[in-house]
This record gives C-alpha cells, structure tokens and sequence, in this order.
RNA sequence: GGCGGUGUAGCUCAGUUGGUUAGAGCGCACGACUCAUAAUCGUGAGGUCGCGGGAUCGAGCCCCGCCACCGCUACCA
C-alpha cells in the first residue's frame, strides 16, 4: 500500500521553548505522541508526526543577553539538545521544526496577513500596570498600592508602572460564538472533557481582543509591513503547525494531504492558547480547525514539582540509561492516566519493570518458548485441535484491537495497556491451569495446542505493544519467528511491517515455523548490591 | 469570591439506568508447583464506600447540608 491509497494522520506535540535543558515534561509529551504516531503508523495510517522548537520571544532574548551571547547562537546551541532528544527517546519524527526555520517565518506572515484581511487586526495602544522585573501586564485589580504610595502587584510583589505601548489587536471577542458553537458541536475537540469545560466556562465569559505584537524588542518574526512590530510569541508558535503541513502553499501536496491537523498533544497548562487563540486564528484566516486537542498532565518527582530550587530536575536520558528505553516508555504510559497528573519514583519504575514486564510479559514469553525449544524442535508446534479453553484465550486477544483502538483515540494509553496485561494474566493463569509440563508426558498433543495457543497470544500482544515498546516489540516478534517487512520497512516506525503490523492479528501464527533460540526480552532491575 | 471536579481496602483506582456476601492491580501473610527471568499459580487478611440528614421495600450510586483536597478564573512560555 502505497501513502496516497491511506488515510492521512497528522499529529503534532507542543514545540519545546529551549530556554533551558529538555526535563522529562519534553520526555513525557513526545513519547506519548510517538506512541500514537506508531500505533496509527501500525493501523494503515499515512502519518506525519511533527515536534520542535519555539525559539522567539522576549525570555529567550533575556537569557542569551544574560549570558552574554547573541540570541541566535543560544537558541542553536539549545535546539540541538532538543533535537538530540528525539533519537535517544526512539521518536519517530517526520520533521523537528524550528520557528526560526525559513518557511516557518513566511508561514506565519501569510496567516497575519489572512486575519488582517479579514478586518480582524487593529492598531491600537496597549495600556496596563507593568512590571518590569516580571516582564508581565497587570490589570489594575491585580495590584495595590501600599503604605510607600508605589503601587505593587499583589501576586509578586513587584513595582509596576503606567504603560502604553502602541500593538496590534486581534478581534478576540468575534469570535465568542463561532467558539462556543464549535466546542459544542464537536464535543471531542478538547480532551479530556474536564479541560474542556474549563475551557469553554474560560470563553462564556467575555473575551477581550488580545494584543498580538511587540515593540519592545525585535527577536521574533516581523509584521508584515510594519518592521518595527514582531508577532506575539503565540501567532509565531502556534504557527507551527500549519507550516509543518505546507502552509502557506494551501494547493500542494502535503498541505492538501495533512491539514487539518488530528490531533495537538499539548500539555494542561497550554490548553487556552491552543483550544481558544488558535481556533480563533484559523477562523479568521478562513482555514480548517483542527479535529482535536488533547491537554495532558504533569509528572511530579514523588510527588513533588520539579524545580531547580528543590534539586530534583531529572535528565530525560539518565532514566533511560539506569532502566531501558522501552520500560520508561512503557512506565510512562501505563501508570499515569495521560490527562490526569501523575508521579513518578525510582520504586514505581521498577514495580512496573519487574512485575509487568520481565515478570507478567516476559517471563511468559520465556516460559512457553523454551518450551517450544526443547520440545516441539523449535517450531511452531501443529494444535491438533483447539479445546473451549485455547479458544476462549484466543477470542480474548483477538478482541484486544478494538479495545485498544478505542482508548488510543481517546489517547486513553493507560486503558489499553491495562486490557493488554489482563490478557497477559490470564494467559499466564491458564499456562499453570493447562500445566503443558506434565501434558509432556501424557498428552503431548494437548501440550501442543496450549503452547501454540500462547504462542498465538504472544504475537498478539506484541505487535500491541510495539507503538508503546518498539525495540522490545520488534525483539519479541523475532523470538516468534514474524519477520518484519524487509526491504519495504521504512526507517521510522516499522511501516509496512507485514507480520508485525495490525492488519496481521487476525492472522495466527503459522504451525512449523522455525523459532529462534529464546532469549529473555525484559530484564529484571536489580539494586545494586543488593 | 465564582465556575468545575474529586473524596471507595496500606497504595493507585473500577464500580453501568439504585437491587442479593462492594471489586481489580500492587503490597502483605500462608500454601502449591517447578515449564520459566527467585519467575508463575492458589488461598487469605484488610473497607461504618469523607461526615450528617432525607425520600425509597432497598443507596457507594438519588436529594439537601457540611468538611477536605484539586483544577480553571487571559496576554512569561
């Protein structure tokens, strides 16, 4: 099947501010991304998957001054280790997009230009209590004045001062209606629905225009026409999306093929920008929304907010080095429900590492192909026939990719992982119940037809788990003998995978295929010295 | 303050339109087995379902009040 015969899926992550260091907040957000990526590759999906960074703006401007360096060498130097992420997290990337790139820049001139067009853009003055310490606008309730007669903002303490800077204005609060009516037509446009409802209480009350260029500083994308002004950070980032499309050549290919965007993953704290502003935007540019946003949570450090002060800012990679790639995935996936906050700790990790992976999944690839090792010749072994038990497994896990494609659409990763491990449980319940050690001397027949049986629950779970798990789904395909797509595979996501994508489980495995000589899949983490 | 949400076993959570002894995973205790990565399987302990009222033959599920915790409440990203 070639891309044009399938459905197209685009879907995107937040662009990183590279300010600092990627934190496993970055981590996090792109792997799930990656794994919905992969599993609509797997499903027959043509996907294009965008991630990247959001370079412009006053802080990063702030920083390199701070550091003594020219803006654009900093956020070079950053980007790189964004960039850097992306391979040692297994991201299946179509393009890491930068808004300093060039096509990026002009993409966001023609989306100004379409909302100027539309009569949506006005020049006016931008008055309000600024505080320069905190680089930020207060509204006059905001503040107080206290004994000293100076008057502070309340929240930081700060002095703040009468400002007026001359921006443009976009005409927000048009667009209260068409909003409204859109989040109630298409319930499913902001998940999960408590953001949504905090969302659409945010636009029931009144919009105010919202003030969309600088002149304060000069490091972001110029207006057109009026090279004293730079787009307010938020035009510019959220931009980024419809270049990673093609925009603005509306006629070509890739643009016609993947806008509108399926899916944004977002983070919770950036719920506003993308689910109010940028609808607003493509409104007013008369360009098509997209279908969905989806705000995840935070991860915590047992418990506890990562913050510099606290000392426990974790690198991304040094969890990856200390557990494995696919286990922190996998973690990540499977503990925290994706739109709910979540933690996580040294003891959590390895809970899910040993008991769901080397013990439940693992060990019952371990156990039922060793035994195919040394009993069956290493093939595949023929199930004469298959009683209500075999049968009853196998409908179970023949029933896993709805089930699993119901949650991933709903970005529910942790439910469908869940299904899959109950599945895993009750193979290994019924592995002891069936005992094929002892049918190996009185029945080998039946002992053929409950190793093939797992072996069969085997290949369904794996080629589940690749989009979570691929190195480790890949490695356990070929303990099954499923080859992969060969020449056809393209380098990022096991496209066209054959045997190893979805459109194989309904296809059993083949009786008589020769098995490769097993070998544990999923270590165990054992402390050291202990 | 306003709007919204949550409160069920030690921990994380499921509990459909109210109906018999309130469930799962993890953890814990005991037992079994030996194919397997000291893995697996079985059994068990443990809950006045936040608190107080109410309508009902009957409520974790409905109504009222209270308490606690969390989220949102616009221009740093």
């Amino acid at each position: 099947m070639n891309a044009s015969e399938k459905t197209p899926y685009y879907i995107t992550t937040a662009i990183s501010y590279p300010n600092g260091l990627p934190h496993i907040g970055h981590a996090y957000e792109v792997i799930a991304t990656d794994a919905m990526a992969r599993f609509k590759r797997l499903d027959g999906y043509d996907v294009r998957f965008l991630t990247g960074t959001d370079e412009h703006g006053q802080k990063m401007q702030q920083t390199a001054d701070k550091e003594d360096m020219d803006v654009r060498v900093l956020t070079d130097r950053n980007t790189e280790y964004f960039k850097d992420l992306q391979p040692a997290l297994n991201i299946s990337l179509d393009r890491f997009i930068r808004t300093t790139d060039e096509d990026h820049i002009e993409a966001a001139q023609a989306i100004w230009k379409r909302m100027d067009e539309a009569g949506d853009i006005y020049l006016d003055t931008y008055t309000g209590w600024y505080s320069v310490r905190d680089e930020a606008y207060y509204a006059e309730e905001e503040t107080e004045v206290a004994d000293d007669g100076i008057r502070y903002s309340r929240e930081t303490g700060t002095p703040v001062d009468w400002t007026e800077e001359e921006t443009f204005f976009f005409r927000l609060s048009a667009y209260r209606d068409r909003l409204l009516a859109h989040y109630e037509e298409n319930p499913e446009f902001i998940g999960p629905a408590q953001r949504r409802n905090e969302v659409a209480s945010f636009v029931r009350g009144e919009l105010r225009d919202l003030s969309i260029s600088r002149t304060t500083f000069d490091w972001g994308v110029p207006v057109p026409g009026h090279p004293d002004h730079v787009m307010y950070v938020w035009v510019d980032a959220l931009t980024n999306y419809l270049t990673g499309a093609g925009f603005p050549e509306t006629e070509s290919e890739s643009y016609k093929t993947y806008w509108p965007a399926d899916l944004h993953v977002i983070g919770k704290d950036i719920a506003r920008f993308h689910a109010v502003y940028w609808p607003a935007f493509l409104m007013s540019a008369s360009l098509p929304l997209p279908k969905r946003v989806y705000a995840h949570g935070f991860l915590f450090n047992k418990g506890e907010k990562m913050s510099k002060s606290v000392g426990n800012v974790v690198d991304p990679v040094a969890l990856v080095n200390t557990y494995g790639l696919d286990q922190f995935r996998f973690f990540l996936l499977r503990e925290v429900p994706f739109g709910q906050d979540g933690s996580y700790s040294h003891d959590g990790i390895v809970g899910r590492m040993n008991a769901d992976l080397a013990n439940d999944l693992g060990n019952l690839a371990q156990r039922s192909l060793s035994m195919v090792a040394k009993n069956c010749d290493g093939k595949v072994p023929e199930p004469s026939s298959l009683d209500d038990a075999d049968e009853e497994l196998l409908a179970k896990s023949q029933a896993l990719l709805a089930k699993c494609r119901s949650d991933f659409e709903v970005q529910d990763f942790h439910r469908a992982l869940e299904s899959i491990w109950t599945v895993i449980g009750e193979t290994n319940r019924y592995f002891s119940a069936q005992q094929p050690w002892v049918l190996r001397k009185t029945d080998p027949e039946r002992m053929n037809a409950v190793l093939y049986s797992t072996l069969e629950v085997l290949r369904v779970a794996s080629i589940l788990v690749q989009p979570v798990m691929p190195d480790s789904g890949a490695k356990l395909l070929t303990l099954l003998g499923q080859d992969d797509g060969g020449a056809g595979d393209d380098a990022d996501g096991g496209d066209d995978g054959g045997a190893r994508d979805f459109a194989a489980l309904g296809t059993r495995i083949v009786p008589g295929t020769d098995l490769p000589k097993p070998t544990p899949v999923f270590p165990r983490y054992e402390e050291p010295g202990a």
